[in-house]
DNA sequence: GATATGCGTGCAATCGTTTGCACAATTGTT
DNA sequence: AACAATTGTGCAAACGATTGCACGCATATC
């Protein structure tokens, strides 16, 4: 076994001539302060030495926190994820806390599972990036007391505190940049409703629209029920073939566009020549595509650290009240917009 | 705290009417054997009716073992990782263990702190991908005997299991693919010596231009100190400003192409036209590029998939002996190689 | 029918930490 | 100078599961 040499409290102690829990007293920031400092010199000096690293097992056993938390994702092989789980775990590191990963596809069984397997292993809380907006595992969790923050995506529930982009503002970014150049009749390739990016960016898109004075159509929203490439595809080409005039399209999404970029090609058109393409995301690499993707970037990075950073906060005050924030995206002009 | 309600082992007993050891027998796949089978069935029924879980802390302060097992990777937005972490846990999955994630930003010291907490976190096994050839950390874990994988990248110590791309198939396979095009004169964007990427491509490279009877020329091999994008531009700014006679790069991984495209460009030349180029790794979105980048495709799922069930194997019979496995990858050929 | 064998279950110790309580020593109060 | 308050440390009981040992009962053996 791994621990054939692992050094204990007891030995700590013995070493020092303390009783263990001196050391464990001295070893907690928060009760040090009760011991003699020479002491606690002592003992911090033998621990350093003798390369003291409390058990988690037996602590998480005694005070039932583990200073894990999970964290559940729909596929870590989605660009969009990485670098919210490096915020996540760069936003946990100093306080001492790890992560532990699900992905769960989407699928609502997998997640069941995941939450599960992570009670199991006594998470003091979790951060959802895979909430449907109707999602009975929040409640679920919210009932049993367990710190929940949603990153990403949120949900309909109240009392869940999450951290996401202001898509809104995103999607008119987009909008008033195609404006700029222009563009009247601009088409939205949406995402699907179930879920919060989905709807939000669908919502703002109408939205901002009717208050741009241009001409919002309910026809010139393409529906499709997940955020991929083929369904953008499948979208944009419906929307060409149905022959309504538009000159632009905004995608809820990076890959939406990539299949509005190949819809676009398949009917002999060009962009940005015939029609204008926005994506959302700024996933690696778009800027390499041909047109290079004018698109909103989402500070993703941030989401995951300020996700982690709430959790915390909601781990150490239980009952601090819930909060719904938003980061600002930010847009990134190239080739695939241009002048009407 | 979240376990107001949690069902412990002896609620359980205290219900079917027995001692909580012949619960834990009865959970316990070996021993469920020993115990008659209606109690057994009687034991899993309410176990299930109240939702038992077991603790996992309580479990591994007694047995030492926690079914968790740390992966150390330089930066999980780098997307080579995500697919191999996908692989891994997928790998696990099945046998009860999950994995916590660390990254290290191949920095020594980050790598030295990650497997301190790790190991404090009583992890059952590590699956190191930032392995240097020559990495203490390495030599330290077999002598403690705690199960090690090195996935991704090897390294030069013994006694190690590794499970790694055959570098120098993938490399005969692009440079076979250049000479069936007419190249004679190739290059090589060689990656960093120290780590068994970069120096295996280097390795292969040479010996297979020896062995297709081609001009292996020292001349030719630009170095780098990282597999970025900057250090590819940088390598290939300079061989083309060498003057040297070469038509084709193969380049030891895809950033480094990219950078040579960047280079190509800014010289005034053409890809594929006047130079052609190979990458290594066959990264998301480089079929998007223009021209689409011919590479070889690592099977970076099925290295972490393969590199958990040789760890689990290795956690459960903890002297089965080292083995060095290597996985065939594929030559992709795309737009950036064309006939001299 | 007495003894040996084995099988199923209970008993109790244990893993390493934390923490409420107790107690001794010190300091402060009148 | 007697007593109260304070401070620093030790004591011991948890936390929930696992597991070697022992015991009782049933069956097998002669």
């Amino acid at each position: 076994m791994s621990n054939r040499n692992r050094v204990t409290i007891r030995e700590v102690a013995e070493r020092v001539g303390v009783h263990p829990s001196t050391v464990s007293r001295v070893l907690n920031p928060v009760t040090r302060g009760r011991i003699t400092p020479e002491v606690a010199d002592k003992v911090t000096t033998v621990a350093n030495e003798l390369g003291y690293r409390p058990n988690q097992a037996a602590r998480g056993l005694r005070t039932n926190r583990s200073s894990t938390i999970g964290v559940l994702i729909p596929d870590i092989t989605n660009p969009l994820f990485p670098p919210i789980i490096r915020g996540i775990e760069d936003g946990l590191g100093a306080n001492g806390y790890t992560a532990i990963l699900g992905n769960t596809d989407n699928v609502v069984s997998r997640e069941t599972d995941a939450v599960a397997t992570m009670r199991a292993r006594q998470v003091d809380g979790l951060i959802l990036a895979t909430a449907r907006r109707d999602d009975p595992l929040i409640a679920e969790c919210l009932k049993d007391r367990l710190p929940v923050v949603l990153v990403n995506r949120t949900a309909d529930t109240d009392g869940v505190s999450s951290i996401v982009n202001d898509d809104v503002l995103g999607i008119s970014l987009a909008v008033r940049h195609l404006k700029e150049l222009g563009h009247r009749r601009i088409a939205h390739i949406a995402g699907p409703r179930t879920l919060s990016t989905g709807n939000a960016r669908r919502e703002g898109f109408l939205s901002v629209m009717g208050a741009k004075e241009l001409l919002p159509d309910q026809k010139l929203i393409a529906e499709t029920n997940a955020f991929s490439e083929d369904e953008g595809l499948r979208a944009a080409a419906q929307l060409i073939s149905d022959g309504r005039e538009f000159t632009a399209i905004v995608a809820a999404n990076d890959l939406l566009a990539l299949g509005a970029y190949e819809a676009i090609a398949d009917a002999g058109l060009s962009c940005p020549g015939d029609i204008s393409v926005t994506g959302f995301n700024d996933m690696p690499f778009v800027d390499r595509l041909s047109p290079p993707l004018t698109t909103i970037r989402i500070p993703h990075y941030e989401l995951g650290r300020e996700a982690a950073r709430r959790l915390v906060e909601l781990i150490q005050t239980p009952d601090s009240p819930a909060r719904a924030t938003t980061l600002r995206p930010e847009l990134i002009v190239r080739g695939s917009t241009a002048e009407v």
